[in-house]
RNA sequence: GUCCUCAUCGUCUAGGGGCCUAGGACACUGGCCUUUCACGCCGGCAACCGGGGUUCGAAUCCCCGUGAGGACGCCA
């Protein structure tokens, strides 16, 4: 069976819908995450500019699940994964049915290590490969004295490379145990990438590297090769640390005499220290930004923006702008900081973006978690959407509007120290405050609205030669516990009638006053 | 150690020989507005890693340093 027919069949019999002919033209890039641990931001980008560069080109973005590594994949990875995506709209053409994960489908590397295995043995027939017998040992002792002897090539040597036939025979017949390698041609190894110029490696660099491992598991520049090309994928883009994986597969397309995908390696994300980005950078993975408070549209647009750029004016661009204006040339090739500042700037843009409704329904887990509110009935809801229509800006993150809700709802706890030191001391506030409550008590509960209460407020304080200033945030202290809020009679007036002249009359009683 | 990549305000970036006394955004900051906070408006601070070339002219091209990151596995 030749080479070509041996692809054909694989290619129709495993990834049906895709057939055999290469449509010459036909851009299909791939994200290809392992499943080993949640979906991170770095790995985001990646996934984003892969979807930006398959759209803007009608193209396909293909999901692929590497998961080789059977100790550390997870099924809850998995998961997250296709939840993030799913999450921020980075919606797959082909890949994984998470629907029903259980039902790993070709898209998964697990499932096809017989086509691996399968390509392996090709090699090894048209002796673009060869069994390695070379054990651990050698192969630790050879890397140690190559160290020790600072030489400028550490790798295998190629001991196995001319064994032969006999020998083969006989280590076969032994069973002893043996890896694959393929031979590696002279020569520097050069491609074009689209992000950078043409990147070179001298020849030096490579030894004869291992594609099929001892127990007959390929390693993962094979695998990555063998799909890539089955899955007739025309653009790799990936992350910078893959540069130096490039010449290997390059070799592997030669060895096989495929056509090699265009490369296009995309600069890091580094934490706000300027190391590579991790854990201890607090929120990495997506779904944690999305419990934050984070929305989807910001964190594509921070993204996007976070190592590309369209000019110099505008950073704003929702979904579907992005998909228009993207283009790799405007890549740029320089690791770029993360900064969740300018992501909470694009945050309050998307959140402002929103409707009080549209806001409310985002919100409301946050208030329930939070215990804001303990009766959700149709009262409170249009309470708090009079309440988020006057925080406006306030609110950049989801759970911040908690903050404000929760005075609303529930009376202040305690009140801060300082403020009621500076504005809640003096004998002749907390009587003027008095008297107020009194005119508010005379309003009617239709009529306890923001104008209404500012007029009552300043009419009284201004007669009684008092800077109305001092006295609303004393107002605000009692009603709110703290001397931030939203616009104070708006306050007041989502609080209601009830609730406002109750925690006044209750502290001035504190006080010796009623 | 060898190889690869990168290098403009604190951060993200514009810039591809003269338009640059280097532009925008975030952050910071002064002022105005204002019942607090936030928003908004006006203003400010702040950068071409160093050294050599090439050129009439260099942030932009070349070389050498330096720094940062990455890769050198029977991990992915």
């Amino acid at each position: 069976m030749q080479r070509s027919q041996t692809g054909q069949s694989i290619m129709t019999s495993v990834i049906p819908g895709i057939g055999g002919c290469k449509s010459m033209g036909e851009v299909r890039v791939r994200f290809a995450p392992s499943p080993t641990g949640k979906l991170h931001i770095g790995g985001v980008r990646t996934a984003l500019f892969n979807f930006l560069f398959a759209k803007k080109n009608s193209g396909k973005f293909i999901l692929r699940i590497e998961d080789t590594d059977f100790e550390r994949s997870k099924d809850e990875f998995l998961e997250d994964i296709c939840n993030s995506l799913q999450w921020l709209k980075l919606n797959w053409d082909e890949g994984p049915d998470n629907r029903n994960p259980e039902n790993k489908n070709e898209y998964f590397q697990s499932q096809r290590m017989e086509i691996y295995k399968e390509h392996a043995f090709k090699l090894l027939e048209t002796g673009m490969a060869y069994r390695c017998f070379c054990s651990r040992e050698r192969l630790d002792n050879l890397r140690e004295k190559q160290k020790i002897e600072k030489s400028d090539f550490i790798g295998y040597d190629g001991h196995c490379r001319s064994l032969s036939m006999e020998e083969i025979e006989k280590n076969l017949e032994m069973k002893l145990p043996y890896t694959v390698r393929v031979k590696v041609p002279e020569g520097e190894i050069s491609f074009d990438d689209m992000v950078r110029e043409k990147i070179t490696f001298p020849a030096l660099n490579f030894d004869d590297f291992i594609i099929l491992r001892s127990d007959l598991f390929p390693t993962y520049n094979f695998t990555v090769v063998v799909d890539d090309h089955l899955m007739n994928i025309s653009h790799v883009i990936r992350g910078e640390d893959h540069i130096s994986n490039t010449p290997k597969q390059i070799i592997l397309y030669n060895a096989f005499k495929w056509e090699i995908p265009k490369f296009g390696h995309l600069p890091l994300i580094f934490g706000e220290d300027g190391k590579l980005l991790s854990k201890r950078h607090g929120a990495v993975s997506v779904l944690e930004f999305k419990e934050q408070g984070y929305l989807p549209e910001a964190i594509i647009n921070f993204l996007a923006l976070l190592g590309w750029s369209f000019d110099s004016e505008r950073e704003v661009f929702s979904m579907e702008e992005l998909i228009e204006l993207f283009s790799v040339e405007k890549i740029s090739k320089k690791a770029a900081r993360f900064s969740y500042e300018k992501l909470l700037w694009y945050n309050t843009i998307y959140l402002n973006e929103k409707s009080p409704v549209e806001k409310l329904h985002l919100i409301k887990p946050y208030l329930l978690k939070e215990a804001a509110i303990k009766d959700w009935t149709g009262e409170s809801e249009a309470k708090l959407l009079k309440l988020i229509e006057v925080c406006g800006d306030r609110i950049k993150k989801l759970p911040d509007l908690v903050f404000y809700a929760k005075p609303v709802f529930n009376e202040p706890e305690s009140i801060d120290e300082k403020g009621e030191k500076k504005f809640l001391s003096s004998e002749e506030n907390l009587r003027t405050l008095f008297t107020i409550n009194s005119e508010l008590n005379k309003i009617n509960r239709t009529d306890f609205v923001s104008g209404r209460l500012e007029g009552i407020v300043r009419s009284i304080t201004e007669r009684e030669g008092l800077n109305p200033n001092k006295i609303f945030q004393a107002i605000r202290l009692i009603l709110t516990g703290g001397l931030l809020s939203a616009g104070l009679f708006e306050t007041m007036e989502i609080m209601g009638k009830e609730t406002v002249v109750y925690r006044i009359e209750k502290y001035l009683k504190g006080k010796g006053i009623y």
